[in-house]
DNA sequence: TCTGGGGTCCTAGGACCC
DNA sequence: TCTGGGGTCCTAGGACCC
């Protein structure tokens, strides 16, 4: 995929061998918090996500390889980890949870996620990733795909990779895995091979015996279900699946099935190239119950919508699509999405839209909210593409460099004295689309925005559809 | 594992269009 | 209108990744 179409017999510059280099910080949020604290250095550390200090909720992010000796993994709750190891501050004698019976061996140091400050020791390593190769993908905060092919050859890549990791360690503090293979996929797996603190070459002619004896569920791609089912046919090494009949598995599986095969023989002809555009931003929180009433829901909601739009302001984006994410017990995933008729910018719409889409769901039992936006279009560089636009929503557009773009508040907008930003401009009744619908039963109080889509501004339809005809 | 948060990609059916 | 084929967009859900 990602290839044009190869005549044959012709070589192209796809075909060159690459050299691919996958670098993966080991435990990187347990490795951060030593950096701050060092005498966390050596003993058990669990990064606990929605962990309070002293509570027992959340779930982990990251345990040191310390403390999975005592059993506690990623995505465990806390209460369970803090079952199999508990916390250090129990064995001081005032603790609330002080226990007589616990020694300082059978204890490790809780902490919770603390992003930015692990965001910013991220941008330490990718600097020096940058520097180390033309071409990197960050694919998480902790890991990263390079394209070294320029900058070393396969006789000396051990030497090489010995040295990002170095480089690493030396300037930043933290331990990496590097993985350097003909294929990203490859050089994923070689990563993982020796953690931590591994360095595995895989090179061309030494690649299919690489990953003949793995087993399926380390090929990336292939998580429990997946590997169950391969397993069911027969299939439990890569090996297995290189040697297998692909046709049985494309039945199966689809294109992933082509893929899988692909991949468990070594082949896989993507190229290093630099993150894109995100495709969606959502924020999502659980509750420490399910919770019937809606009051709380509505709330959490309102925050949730918030947060998203917020962010996608701060981000430049522009979103087209609406979406609400309710999980109910046991655990069943719904959601409901809903696509305007063009990109907005528009804070109070999130929260209505998304208000409504949970309507449905607002007296069932919820143990987890999301709200969800999608269809991203950035703004800044190719704003001349809307020169077509009339004065009015040419405004509109301009104020979107600016730190108070577009978006007028609701209670504002019934004035409808911004043409091009009102929000009653989503209520357009564009034929075919779900456009009228936006302001369905508008939850309650925003009932004056129906008032504002009957008196809009001639104007706004055109507007709007044309902005779509950009997009 | 009684279940955290932020993402990506794929599939499948239906609506709609030509 | 027992009825073909191709394409796109939308929505819901699922698997997977870190």
């Amino acid at each position: 995929m990602g290839d044009g179409p190869r005549l044959p017999g012709v070589e192209t510059d796809d075909d060159e061998e690459r050299i691919v280099c996958h670098v993966d910080a080991d435990c990187f949020y347990a490795a951060c918090e030593r950096l701050r604290e060092p005498e966390l250095r050596g003993e058990p550390v669990v990064v606990g996500m929605g962990y309070e200090p002293g509570e027992t909720i959340g779930a982990v992010a990251t345990a040191s390889y310390e403390a999975r000796e005592f059993g506690v993994e990623s995505a465990q709750a806390i209460s369970t980890a803090l079952e199999r190891l508990p916390r250090r501050a129990a064995i001081e004698p005032d603790a609330e949870d002080h226990d007589p019976d616990l020694t300082r061996e059978e204890t490790g140091y809780y902490r919770p996620v603390d992003m930015d400050y692990y965001e910013s020791i991220a941008a330490e390593v990718q600097d020096i990733l940058h520097d180390c190769a033309d071409v990197v993908r960050e694919v998480s905060i902790d890991e990263a795909y390079l394209d070294v092919t320029e900058r070393t050859a396969w006789e000396v890549a051990d030497g090489f990779a010995r040295h990002v990791k170095d480089r690493i360690r030396r300037e930043v503090g933290v331990v990496v895995s590097v993985g350097v293979a003909p294929t990203m996929s490859a050089a994923k797996i070689a990563s993982d091979f020796d953690k931590p603190d591994g360095l595995t070459v895989v090179e061309p002619g030494d690649l299919r015996a690489f990953l003949a004896p793995l087993e399926v569920d380390l090929l990336h791609g292939v998580g429990p279900v997946t590997a169950r089912e391969l397993r069911d046919m027969g299939l439990e090494t890569a090996g297995d699946v290189a040697a297998a009949d692909p046709d049985p598995l494309v039945d199966r599986f689809g294109e992933r099935g082509r893929v899988l095969y692909d991949r468990a023989r070594g082949e896989d002809d993507r190229r290093v190239e630099p993150k894109g555009d995100p495709k969606s931003f959502s924020r999502e929180s659980a509750f420490a119950e399910p919770v019937s009433e809606p009051g709380p829901k509505y709330d959490l909601i309102e925050t949730l919508a918030a947060a998203v739009a917020d962010r996608a302001r701060r981000e430049g984006a522009l979103y087209r699509t609406i979406g609400v994410k309710a999980v109910t017990p046991p655990y069943d995933v719904n959601t409901r999405e809903r696509s305007l008729p063009g990109p907005v910018d528009e804070p109070d719409l999130v929260d209505r839209i998304a208000r409504d889409l949970f309507a449905e769901f607002e007296d069932e039992p919820v143990r987890k909210l999301g709200v969800r936006v999608a269809n991203l279009e950035f703004t800044g560089s190719d704003q001349a593409s809307l020169d077509g636009w009339d004065g009015a929503a040419a405004d509109g557009i301009d104020e979107r460099d600016g730190d108070d773009p577009v978006e007028t508040d609701l209670d504002g907008s019934v004035t409808d004295d911004e043409p091009g930003t009102d929000g009653g401009s989503v209520t357009d009744d564009e034929p075919g689309t779900d456009g009228g619908s936006v302001t369905d039963d508008g939850s309650g109080g925003d009932d004056s925005d129906g008032a504002t889509g009957s008196d809009r501004s001639p104007d706004l339809p055109a507007g709007q559809t044309s902005l779509t005809d950009f997009s």
